[in-house]
DNA sequence: GTCTATAGAAAGATAGAC
DNA sequence: GTCTATCTTTCTATAGAC
């Protein structure tokens, strides 16, 4: 039966999608090291040289792997937001966030790595939702004041960014206990911040 | 003259304590990337495999690399810290810290990044200097709470280590502009954090 | 759009001489 | 402790056929 989708190797169809997909899976097994190519090729059954047809070069593929997994990360934290008030929420974002850190954290790395194109305005691409989802979440606490808003989301951002990068380097201990370790301590400091943010402007 | 001592290319001395710097030094000039064994050894004009005999491999020169790294990025914070009161000096930490990371930044991502042996104790030794900064400030601030001084000195170092990150990726500007928002950043997150600090334990 | 084939480069690591 | 020499592996990227 020719026309039946055979998922075995994969042949033709959505190349583009499909590497960036498998980028993602090595990405998850191996870290953003363990990722070539090359490496992406072999596991599709595609020659080595097929992805230059749909990215320019390694880094081009990487940077759409960013643009997913910025996508990846706002969704999942929006969807778990709740609490019935506005600092809830907000503190719902930040655990969120160090909760995604943990979970997928060799696409984490990757994505706030020392790989991606920073410098590049493509990468806001990638980074844009994210910030989108602090922003959002501050704006309702801090009502009007869109400074206010403004200093507040960073804030928080940073701080989750940063409880995520102190659970990365094992300095909150190791395994599960950490990671709940590290989301009852990023969801106090942003309670603490909301105390003391008459500070932050 | 045989016995002048010739720095011209190095030759016979401490040849694992050249190696350091020399890797230092690449990773200042082009990123843990730009690092290999190879290219230390080309530039100190040894044999490439004349490393082996002070490191087993590759990832124990990093390794030291961060053990030193570490020792630079605490001292250099503590010749920074000043201000009359324990508010003033745990400030000077988070400044100091963001500094670094502005000034430093190929050896803190080296540091930080994702090529450090995180699981390995041996690696503890490279942070434990930098959470003594922290630590040290906080508990001064906290009097006799170690429960409070320990919360308090996390909390500041994740902010101080977010806005560092939030820096690198660009989410802040670019330039010393950026560099000059992230430590007023920082700061004002460490007074939020200290004003809010009751809801941290 | 994908394949075969290949050029070209670089690195990690080891064996054995000196 | 350092050197020479070499093995082995892996990857990026391109040229040209189908």
């Amino acid at each position: 039966m020719p026309r039946t989708t055979r998922r075995d190797r994969y042949h033709h169809g959505d190349l583009r999608a499909a590497l960036i997909d498998t980028a993602m899976e090595l990405i998850a097994e191996q870290g953003v090291q363990g990722f070539s190519l090359a490496e992406a090729s072999r596991r599709l059954g595609v020659a080595v040289s097929a992805p230059y047809r749909h990215f320019a070069d390694r880094d081009e593929l990487l940077l759409a792997v960013g643009v997913r997994a910025g996508e990846l990360l706002a969704t999942t934290v929006s969807a778990e937001i709740g609490g019935d008030s506005h600092e809830a929420r907000l503190v719902a974002v930040a655990r969120g966030y160090v909760r995604f850190a943990a979970r997928h954290r060799p696409l984490f790395e990757a994505m706030f790595g020392t790989l991606m194109p920073v410098g590049e305005p493509e990468f806001e691409r990638a980074t844009q939702p994210v910030k989108g989802v602090f922003h959002t979440a501050a704006t309702a606490l801090a009502g009007g004041d869109p400074v206010a808003a403004e200093s507040l989301g960073l804030a928080v951002a940073a701080v989750a960014h940063g409880y995520a990068g102190l659970l990365h380097l094992g300095m909150l201990g190791e395994g599960d206990d950490a990671v709940e370790h590290a989301v009852a301590r990023a969801e106090a400091a942003t309670r603490a911040l909301i105390a003391g943010r008459s500070a932050l402007t």
